[in-house]
DNA sequence: CGATATTAGTTGTCTAAACAACTATATGCC
DNA sequence: GGCATATAGTTGTTTAGACAACTAATATCG
């Protein structure tokens, strides 16, 4: 249960980590028959939607730094999802494709991702989920505009 | 900026860790020079709050597991911030109180986190901030409800 | 009373994230 | 051409979180 007797209770930050961490355990918990983590299984998502990306542009995708997206890549290479291939007019990148393998997990765990976001949508209407999203993206804009600027 | 024309741009989880990560990033900044982490603050914001907690009740109050809780106690204490002393009725357990150092610091950095929280208020109208909240927390108990089913 | 289960907390392991420092290639500019 | 700078990616370090396995103290109940 949500903390909410205790101070902070108020507080948007405290509350989305939590909400956060729960719906990402969820995920866990349901992949793990997959063996990938939910961080990985963006990644891959990433790579199998646009085949050959550069690291640079998955880690834009997914919204994380280049050392996380190294580290995530490593993993699904070590599990033979993906595999890398050096750039050619560019030798400081290089070509991230998804193997059979990932191809195949990636088309079986789909629904799964979609199970968790219908899990939310059993007690969110239609008309709330959107507008959290877009409050979401507006957080985002504001925080990085100050960020530009501090 | 918030990826969305990339797939999962739909994706509430995957978004909300986006701006989790970004507001927890810009308190984190913003505490640096009182060296202590986000998560870190709001163990000892509790701690002065309720001086004298035991750790198990600091964990529900914060919302992280034991052995979470446990290692954040340790860095406070070991900053001089926090220190324990053991239970008298139950040996199992410890009283976690804050030195005069910590509740300086809890002093001092209020105004910083609301700060944060004013970030996000200029860009969310009183009721969208209280709907979000509602939200989340709606979102929480569900998780919860399936997860102790599952 | 004593075996058993529960509870409070700790430790170890793995993944992820933030940040800084680094290598290597590419680009800009004189 | 050659030097400065930017860019792509890697590595190291620290903190946090999830989970399992553990210790020690307390409750339960036969």
């Amino acid at each position: 249960m949500t903390s909410n007797i205790y101070g902070l209770e108020q507080s948007m930050g405290f509350n989305m980590g939590i909400t956060y961490r729960k719906l990402s355990t969820l995920l866990q918990n349901r992949l793990k028959e997959y063996d990938i983590t939910p961080e990985q299984w963006a990644v891959l998502y990433q790579v199998n939607r646009a085949d050959g990306l550069i690291q640079k542009e998955i880690a834009e995708r997914v919204a994380k730094d280049k050392p996380t997206t190294t580290r995530i890549l490593d993993h699904l290479e070590g599990k033979g999802l993906v595999y890398k291939k050096t750039g050619e007019q560019d030798r400081r990148s290089f070509l991230v494709h998804i193997t059979d393998k990932g191809r195949a997990l990636i088309e079986q765990t789909i629904p799964i991702e979609q199970g968790v976001i219908n899990v939310i949508k059993q007690c969110v209407t239609e008309e709330e989920y959107n507008r959290f999203l877009e409050i979401l993206v507006r957080i985002n804009q504001q925080v990085d505009s100050l960020t530009a600027r501090e």
